[in-house]
DNA sequence: AGCACA
């Protein structure tokens, strides 16, 4: 429509409360630009490290005739706007707002993420970045971890004014080589605002340290030793134990419910917690037992096992770096089990006897008799009132992990007395568990209420902790 | 020294 929409230069231009300058000195920071342009107005935006040698900035005064009387000053002054020295040059921006696309780390907090670049975890000990930016005020809380992006720390300050005063003069530069391992060549800080305003340390440990309760337990699976990797006999890095599993869930047709992990889980052992996540476009879990044993023997077992037929939700399992998990008690992607609140623990059915807790030790599954495996099995295949078990009692009630044919009185849970829910593709007989690839749960059926965990596991009583 | 960002 319009004939012409020709770039405008400097005689055509309309003012805007947008300033655009540039031959700024590199990488000037926003406080350099807020020094300049402060006495003309009130700035209400900027934008700084624009353009491809990042020389260039934008300002937004909060009125126009702000923004007009700095154009103004500077076209009539002798001396030119300056910074550091250089000439400055300042015109009307062609938009008129700067939309603001600060990421979430650069929104000033108390919290630095920091992003330790070309080490190895082992290289930085947390001595070392809590002596680094202790330079800038009193270090709450650090916490470290390994991300896809590299060894990162998680750095708490008493306010955003010293973490910015340690953002802006350790970013992009290294710690001190003395300070690191001789065969470290590099090691770039990149350091960001977290979101976080208050890191939950629970204890004192080589990842993790709260300086402000020197009485906060040592962690002792978290200390030197144990955590670190461990290399096996065939010379690869093995990942070392824990307590919890990471899990992985692959052709996940059907939703996954923290119900649902409770149940395939709890056939080992007491699971704690439990937290659901995505993770580059999948689904992951992290599922917390009391201790490694249990989780291995859960690890051993799941491994490669489908939580549905037909392929659907196969697991792959893992150790997580995680001894404790953090999570909310009770929400759709999380679970605390060891919380006392019975209102949350509707699904435990307290009040129904605990079985013998045949299941702790799996292997000695397959060896126990067919009487107590009889009844443990009809024991946990009664449904509770006014529930329908959604998941195969049959299936729940043999070990996962290897049912070893014959072994297994495979009669005795088909018994009439048991209401059975064997899948239609699963020949009943069989041993379909002993295999990978066979599922762990009956198909969820679309239009029925299913609720996988709204009954008690097996052998378990309910964990309230302490 | 000459207009950003997803």
């Amino acid at each position: 429509m319009s004939t012409s929409s020709q770039p405008q230069f400097r005689y055509t231009q309309t003012p805007s409360k947008v300033l655009h300058l540039r031959n700024l000195p590199w990488e000037c920071t926003e406080e350099e630009l807020v020094e300049l342009c402060k006495p003309f107005g009130k700035i209400v935006n900027t934008k700084c490290n624009v353009g491809a040698n990042r020389n260039q900035a934008f300002v937004e005064f909060a009125d126009l005739n702000q923004a007009i009387s700095m154009v103004s000053y500077y076209a009539s002054s002798s001396e030119p706007a300056q910074v550091r020295g250089k000439t400055v040059y300042i015109q009307y921006s062609n938009r008129h707002e700067i939309v603001n696309n600060k990421s979430p780390g650069d929104t000033p907090g108390n919290v630095l993420l920091v992003t330790i670049e070309g080490v190895e975890a082992n290289d930085v000990t947390i001595e070392t970045i809590h002596l680094v930016f202790s330079a800038f005020g009193f270090v709450h809380k650090i916490a470290t971890f390994e991300k896809a992006a590299g060894f990162q720390a998680l750095i708490q300050f008493t306010d955003a004014e010293t973490a910015s005063s340690a953002r802006n003069a350790l970013d992009g530069r290294s710690i001190p080589r003395y300070l690191l391992p001789e065969h470290v060549t590099s090691c770039h800080l990149r350091i960001s605002y977290s979101a976080h305003t208050d890191l939950n340390i629970k204890f004192q440990s080589h990842r993790s340290r709260d300086y402000t309760n020197p009485f906060l337990p040592v962690n002792p699976t978290a200390m030197e030793g144990l955590m670190q990797p461990v290399v096996g006999p065939d010379g690869k890095k093995q990942e070392p134990q824990s307590n919890v599993l990471l899990a992985s869930i692959e052709n996940m047709q059907y939703a996954v419910t923290v119900d649902v992990l409770h149940t395939v889980f709890s056939a080992f052992g007491t699971v704690q917690k439990i937290a659901i996540f995505e993770k580059n476009g999948g689904t992951q879990a992290l599922i917390q037992y009391p201790d490694v044993t249990t989780a291995a023997v859960a690890k051993e077992a799941l491994e490669g096992h489908c939580i549905y037929d037909g392929g659907y939700c196969k697991l792959h399992l893992s150790y997580s770096r995680h001894t404790d998990l953090n999570v909310k008690a009770y929400s759709d992607k999380s679970r605390d089990y060891t919380i006392s609140d019975p209102s949350l623990l509707a699904a435990q059915v307290p009040g129904l006897p605990a079985a013998p807790n045949v299941w702790q030790n799996p292997q000695a599954a397959p060896l126990y008799p067919g009487t107590d495996y009889a009844a443990s099995a009809a024991m946990q295949a009664q449904p509770p009132p006014g529930q329908v078990p959604a998941w195969d009692p049959n299936l729940q009630a043999r070990p996962p992990y290897g049912s070893v044919p014959g072994t297994v009185p495979s009669q005795s849970y088909q018994s009439s007395s048991v209401p059975t829910y064997v899948n239609a593709a699963t020949p009943s007989g069989s041993s379909p568990l002993s295999q990978p690839g066979v599922s762990l749960m009956r198909m969820p059926q679309p239009g029925v209420n299913v609720r996988p965990g709204g009954a008690p596991v097996p052998g378990q009583p309910p964990y309230y902790g302490q």
